[in-house]
DNA sequence: TTATCATATAATGATTTGCTTATATATTCA
DNA sequence: TGAATATATAAGCAAATCATTATATGATAA
């Protein structure tokens, strides 16, 4: 079958989410590592529900996806969402965003989840 | 010389302005056709400041570029932006926006210019 | 020169956005 | 069970956004 392209209204509501610099940056870090809340607190340092309020956008739209581990809800790219690619073809043209991860590590913030 | 990647704060800034329909729409049939104002206000039926302010933003960012024409100013897309590849690569995946201009053409609404 | 057409800019207002603080919910651990 | 931790949700507010109407500017044509 051959892949639709995406509809104007969607590919806007995307790129309307996208457009922010620190969803932005999330959405380029959650595409190598899930992450937590917690995490994005951190790296982001902006308060939990601001952080929170961000990742309910993305997944409202199907962009991440959670998965509780314990206590704690680790986000991830939804590889399954219909505009993955579309997402992908943007996320692919950024710089490389490790270097928050590895900074958590290096702080100790980093949450290894079994 | 190696293409550097987009910056963050660059790309978000221009993910912005993308996540608005009209703008969105306006810059995939720029991406094929010039166009004046006045065929952007006939196409989305919307006031003549409202296109000139959208056209203003994707100026500001050397998105596009304006070329005057007799009394009317042509707008296309800047291909010697240093963010022309990110927006293409964007563009690219969105469907044809040509039946737009063909309702123009139809209407004899369309602006050919010398 | 004066009227007309195309466009830009300014001022305004309703809506949306992105944060904040306060509070609720869910899980873990002593 | 109760305290601590992680997250979500609600309410509120300042700033940004996107349209409108009014007006200014610039080009063309009578």
């Amino acid at each position: 079958m051959v892949e639709t392209a995406i509809e104007m209204d969607k590919a806007a509501l995307i790129l309307k989410l996208l457009g922010d610099q620190t969803r932005l940056t999330m959405l380029k870090i959650l595409d190598r590592h899930a992450c937590c809340v917690c995490e994005f607190v951190e790296i982001f340092q902006m308060s939990q529900p601001a952080i929170s309020q961000h990742l309910r956008k993305l997944k409202d739209l199907g962009l991440v996806q959670e998965e509780r581990k314990g206590q704690w809800i680790f986000y991830s790219i939804n590889k399954y969402s219909g505009e993955y690619s579309f997402l992908q073809q943007v996320l692919d043209q950024l710089p490389n965003q490790d270097l928050k991860i590895i900074e958590l590590e290096k702080n100790g913030t980093r949450i290894s989840c079994c």
